[in-house]
DNA sequence: TCACGTCTCTACCATTTGGTAGACAAATCT
DNA sequence: AGATTTGTCTACCAAATGGTAGAGACGTGA
């Protein structure tokens, strides 16, 4: 019998944890303890700990890509109702699944190992949303600038706004449903600004 | 004898691993290392790796507000100025120190006793940041939106584009002098395009 | 000189870490 | 039925962790 549901839960366990404590801060019987089962469990489904890491940025980079990969194609011609609907796309998680960026985030922590790995998962979408930008700019569409260091600014804009209520809250921003609702608003009516023609 | 230097030591030190490793995967023997000292002596100077830890958060968000308090009191009248005088300010340490914003970003990973100690040295530039954002508003002078959300924007663009350098690597940047001055460039015109009036 | 405070060290300790070896039960195949 | 594969477990282990106890080197004041 092929029992998947025990490593698809540690994948999910694993990912929750990793994503919201950070990954060098969980042990592998913290995961364990989670899922309900003993650390060599875990070591069962994976060779190692360093294999469960790469495996589980796998299983968040596959969440994230469908997620954006939709916003892509989702139609209209208007570059900043597209750009508008990955930026929504992307923050859709933070409600609903708050570690999932949460371990993007984290790859500045990683070693090189992992950081690759999860590289080349994105680097389609990433390449893809790069010469969509450079081309919105050449019709004069967006603000003319760097293309690349603007999908940066995006990315962290987007990330960082939806990974750290901890410092929105230091703000005064207070966290629930609403204040996210907010955020959200706040976000798209910056990353508009940001982006519009001049 | 008043030896504050070996004590000082430990507390750059441990900045800089904290900053960039994150501060759950650097072990006091790690920092001791690095310091060329033992753990012991790390104890003799902080009570606990706790008291490590508010201790090097007080050392950062000294460095940090002397810092920024200096930009917001320079230069002119116009807020477009005064914020772009801010966001300067804070990349500094992006180039000069990198740890630094690396550590305050890590208080989303920190338990509540750290996170509300650091609060507690911040809350007073950040009140001022957000209540001087409300007046400029208010005179029409910024593009009118929520205040405290959009100053937790501004950090997580900043923060974000200063402390990840490998996501922008992801996007095809180079890391040198002259691409860290071309992502200063495009941070300061970003941030201006999302806070014109309009 | 002697006593004292300052500073760093060696020697431990209990706990936790990632990982190996192999027992054991249930399901599957022949 | 018997043999084999699959999945989880218990029993370990060496290394690393934060922390305690206390020795000893050093300068300073009496």
């Amino acid at each position: 019998m092929v029992n998947g549901s025990t490593r698809i839960r540690i994948l999910d366990t694993a990912l929750d944890l990793f994503g919201t404590r950070g990954v060098g801060t969980v042990s592998l019987d913290d995961i364990a303890d989670a899922v309900g089962v003993r650390k060599q469990t875990i070591l069962y489904w994976f060779k190692s700990r360093s294999g469960l890491i790469d495996a589980v940025l796998d299983h968040a980079a596959d969440e994230l890509l469908v997620v954006v990969e939709a916003a892509i194609r989702s139609r209209g011609d208007e570059p900043l109702d597209r750009v508008d609907a990955v930026v929504c796309a992307v923050f859709r998680p933070v409600v609903r699944r708050p570690a999932l960026l949460g371990l993007i985030r984290e790859v500045t922590r990683l070693d090189e190992s992992h950081i690759n790995h999860l590289r080349g998962r994105l680097s389609a979408v990433v390449e893809r949303c790069v010469s969509y930008l450079t081309s919105e700019m050449e019709k004069g569409r967006l603000r003319t600038c760097d293309p690349m260091v603007l999908a940066g600014l995006l990315y962290s804009t987007v990330s960082g706004t939806g990974t750290e209520p901890i410092v929105l809250e230091t703000f005064g921003w207070e966290p629930n449903a609403a204040g996210l609702r907010q955020v959200r608003r706040e976000l798209r009516g910056f990353v508009r600004a940001a982006l519009q023609p001049n």
